[in-house]
DNA sequence: TTTTTAGTTCTGCAATAAAAGAACCAAAAA
DNA sequence: TTTTTGGTTCTTTTATTGCAGAACTAAAAA
């Protein structure tokens, strides 16, 4: 017996790394790097090398290099190493969503700074509607204040998580 | 005098409209589509006709129309008609931005979901890396229990914005 | 009834993005 | 010193997206 849980079997495991692919694929992220991370998500160990990568993702050394790359600068993926090991072992960096969740509020704040300049430019003639693009305001400032929030609650949680384990 | 603040030359609004375009980009949204709606952010009066919308974006009827329904498919955009004029009037729809934060929830939901689907996948032998896994689903549960919240203190506040004036 | 208006839908093309392949590079091994 | 390993970077190919143009439609106007 290997362990209290096995491990699924491989056609199972292609599945859902497509589906898990699609869900990031509609938040904007590339194909690639959707199934990279469905993949990360499901792989035992969790680490794996560059070319495992490349063959269970069946793509070239170059796409997966790229792909790693862009999923290190979001925050998502991290690497880790072995003494008296060249390779590297890349992993889903799984404790630094927080990073990731960093990354889309300087969307919001730059929409924040739009929509002000936006009411500047605009005469006094349509109250109503200028109303409208203060409330927009409005609701990226609670954004902007809640999201830092909602991550120090989690981290909070996770402690907990962890300590009861 | 026209109103208290005159409202802005042309070509001003051009520049203003490409980089509201721009912002709106990087969340994913098509060129036109991010123009479409820094030009309605600024439109006097806000709301514009099918044509004016082709003349101003020097776009063709098949994308505004295509674009249109795009937006209001997002609730970012609605019109409005007039007794005895057969043209619709579009607008910005800016009271109903909790229904496209909504829209983003879905995305949430459906990443939880695949998340825990992982990690009923998943074998006990890496504990430390489910756990993981485990603190990025209570991510977005926070988040999809912190989402409406935010949403109701907005319509408290945006309340209070209109009740002050 | 025919024509015009206010759009929508379908087809095709151009621009952009994603991935492949090959050339390349630095560190380690032989 | 040469070769192999573990990648990266640059160029080319392929797939996808965004938009234009034309054909179309339903309602209103003439």
């Amino acid at each position: 017996m290997r362990s209290k849980k096995d491990y699924m079997e491989q056609h199972k495991v292609k599945e859902m790394v497509e589906r898990i692919g699609i869900v990031c694929d509609k938040d904007g992220m590339p194909p690639l790097a959707g199934r990279m991370v469905g993949f990360f998500m499901l792989a035992e160990p969790p680490h794996k090398t560059f070319d495992e990568l490349a063959e269970f993702l069946q793509a070239s050394k170059s796409a997966i290099s790229t792909t790693l790359r862009f999923l290190e600068g979001q925050g998502m993926v991290e690497y880790i190493t072995f003494p008296g090991d060249r390779k590297r072992y890349f992993r889903l960096s799984v404790d630094s969503w927080d990073k990731v969740v960093m990354g889309k509020m300087d969307f919001l704040k730059m929409m924040h700074a739009r929509v002000s300049e936006a009411l500047q430019a605009r005469s006094n003639d349509y109250p109503e509607f200028n109303m409208g693009l203060k409330a927009m305001m409005c609701l990226y400032e609670i954004f902007l204040e809640g999201l830092p929030k909602m991550i120090d609650l989690w981290q909070k949680k996770v402690q907990d998580l962890k300590d009861e384990q």
